[in-house]
Order: C-alpha cells, then structure tokens, then sequence
DNA sequence: TGTACATCAGTGAACGCGCGTTCACTGATGTAC
DNA sequence: TGTACATCAGTGAACGCGCGTTCACTGATGTAC
C-alpha cells in the first residue's frame, strides 16, 4: 500500500500496544496473531514485515511493557506530594487500589506478565528480569528516602523487594478470585495494604514534613 | 478394552495429576488433550470418557490440586517441631527455599495456577477461591497461635493475608527471573524471607518454649 | 453357578477450525540520475 | 526539478499442522436371569 518509513515505525509501536492489552488479558497462547494485528488496524499477513516470529514480537512487548513501566513509577515518585503524605505510601495506595485490580490490560506490567514470562523465550525472559532489576533500584532510593534516620542500603534494598513482592502477590491473588469471590479479593487487597503501611512503618515516619 | 470401575475411576485421577503438572509447566493453552492423555498413559479419544471438555478438566485439576495444598498445609503444620523453633518460621523457610522455587511441578498449588486462574471458566475460579479461603484460615490459626499474648483474631487474618501474598509474590518474581537472572531470582526469595521473619517478628515471639 | 447380554472405558481415525507462517502481489515512498 | 526504478509495508489467500471434539468400533466388566 506504501507507507513512509516513520508510518512503518509508529505502525509497528501500534502492534506492540494492542499485543501488550491482549497477551495480558488472554495470555500469550490465548490469542492469535490474527485477533493481535486485527486490534492494531491491520491485516494478518503484514505482521512478518515487523517482527520475526511471534516470540520476537513477545519479546518486545515485555520490554516496552518494562521501560514503561519503569518510566510511570518514576514519574510517579517524581510527582509532587500532599503536606503530610509520603510516596511509599501513596504507591501502596494506587497499587492496592480496586481500580488497578481490575485494570489489566493498563495496570502494572510486572504483574500483568510476570506468570507467564516464564514461559516465554530468552530474550523476553531477559528483558523482563533487567527491567525489574531497574525497578527494584528505583523502589530502593524510595525506601531510603523513607527511611531518613539512615539503615544500611543493602537493608533499604531488601525491604524494597519484600514490599515490591507483597503488592505483586496481593495483586495477582486478588485478581485470581475477584471473579467467583469479590469480597475476598478486596480483603486481600486492604489487608495487605494495611500490613505494608504498618510493616514498612509509614504512619511512623512518614508524619508531617 | 475394558476396565473395572475402580481401575476407571483410578485412570481419571492419573489424568487429573498429569494435566496438572502439564498445566502449571505450560499454562492450560500450552499443552493438548493428545498429550495430556499420553502423560496420563492413554490415547486421545478416551478423553471424553472422563470428563465433558477440556475445561471441565481445568476445573477438576484446580479442585484437586487445592485441595491436596491445604492437605499438605495442615500436615505440614501438624508435624512435631524442633526445640527452639517455630512453625511459621518453618513454612517461610520451606516457601523461600530454592527447592521450592524451582519444582514448579509439585510445588505450591496457588504459586503454580493463580495468574491463570483468571483465564479458566466459571467452576476453576470458584474451586480456586475456595481453595484459597481454606488456606487463609488455616494460616489466619498458625498467625494466632504465633501471636499467644493475643490480639484480636481479625488482625491476624490480615496478616495471614499479608504474609501469604508476600511469600506466593516472592515467589512468582523469582520464578519469572530465575532463568534469566537466577541471582536476582535467589535475592527475591533471601529478601522476602528475611523480611517476613522480622515483620512477623518471628525470631523475637518464636524463641525457646 | 452358568450363560447371555448390556455397559462403557478404552482405541485410533476422522472432523472442522484456527493457529503460526509463507507467498505473490500492490502501490506509495524514497532514491538514483 | 523531473523521470525511472527499487524498496518494502501493506493485503489477502494459502500452507501444513495441531488443536478440541466426535465417532465407530473393541472387548473385559458387570448384571439379569
């Protein structure tokens, strides 16, 4: 049909996003290449003029998810803050939240993907664990902050990823019954949420400053 | 070719406990009925035999397969315990352990299907559910009786809560990681489980009785 | 207890279908002169 | 700047393949008499 090579690109991002939404929603086997290029306003055929397989197509998706990902919670953390809030708390907050639980498609990567990135191939496998690793860097600073008093980094880092573990796993297992039980989905969203904000002391510290 | 009622009844049991190695290895989309059956020790066609479609059979895996964790769970429980040593202690230790992390096949139910409880049909996502309230409240009596000076029992199901879904995120984390990063996978598991024994404050309430 | 027959778990081939991938073709874009 | 041609993102049909499911058939089990 001919399309200029800056079409061609933003066309390619296009496929990286709707993939993104469906692999989420369906899991990566769950949906067709046909269903993906469809949801990116094309036709089946011209989807090997971007990618090389589909497991290459995966691994762009993890990593776009990633960066973005990446990119969000530092712009979050970087958004200015309420007298007397914190940022650790207010990212618990959001990320407990009943919206985020039933946002798959749009919420966050790390926990829309990473069931089933085992299953993907190396490169996606790869490029999902250095985005972590950056995420867990990022939290880390934030729990530093937090924590003003001092504490070791090598401690500030453990507690971010126990932290960063706790909201993945609230959220993943309170996707998993918000179906046939949405009472107890909501439960395990707020009773971690209460659990993170004692554990991590955040009405402590966090006070007004 | 014949078979008595038992041995039938037998066979659809060995093809529940196939399915759901194949299941949390593969994901429920990445393996078929032909192979399935073949694990199982049958050919394809017998199938339908046993079970009404492949869904159905989902939904029996994740009854058995939660119900057979809780089984474990309160036998694990149960066991005699070491002088000086706790029972808390002991489920964060065997969770965390690297064993645990990398025998997907047989490890913890809820770790190995619940990002892809989501995607199964209406009867899976409610054996899930009821599997998981089952746990929580067997782990809500361990919390308590960890917690002997009291506090009400409310509190320690929220941190029953918490604490599992600290522990089924570490793991999920570590898991996505462990191919591409197994450091950064054994980090996940060695922060979680330090920082579920001092936010329990397992080392201080568990000591010498 | 022995015989005749219905049951039904098993086999293996077949069904239509959607999968991932390939291909011939189109025509605007982008380049060479 | 204008013309001629190569490029390549797009289309839509086709490929072989494995999927979930169905079916005719087999023969030991289990039942009726």
């Amino acid at each position: 049909m001919g399309v200029s090579k800056q079409q061609a690109a933003e066309n390619r991002l296009a496929i990286i996003a709707a993939s993104e939404k469906l692999f989420r929603e369906h899991g990566i086997d769950g949906v067709g290449l046909s269903a993906l290029m469809k949801a990116a306003g094309f036709t089946q055929g011209g989807f090997y003029n971007h990618f090389e397989s589909k497991e290459a197509l995966a691994a762009a998706v993890v990593a776009t998810a990633m960066d973005k990902a990446n990119h969000d919670l530092k712009d979050a953390i970087a958004a200015p803050i309420a007298v007397g809030g914190n940022r650790l708390r207010r990212q618990v907050d959001f990320y407990l939240s009943g919206t985020h639980c039933s946002d798959i498609e749009q919420g966050c990567a790390v926990a829309g993907l990473t069931a089933d990135v085992r299953r993907l191939g190396h490169e996606a496998q790869a490029n999902f664990a250095t985005g972590l690793q950056e995420m867990i860097e990022t939290l880390t600073g934030l729990v530093a902050e937090q924590r003003a008093d001092g504490g070791d980094s090598q401690d500030a880092r453990r507690e971010a990823i126990a932290f960063y573990s706790e909201m993945v796993g609230a959220l993943i297992l309170s996707r998993a019954v918000a179906g046939a039980n949405p009472g107890l989905g909501q439960e395990i969203l707020n009773a971690s949420r209460q659990m993170l904000l004692r554990d991590f002391a955040l009405e402590v510290t966090g006070g007004t400053r």
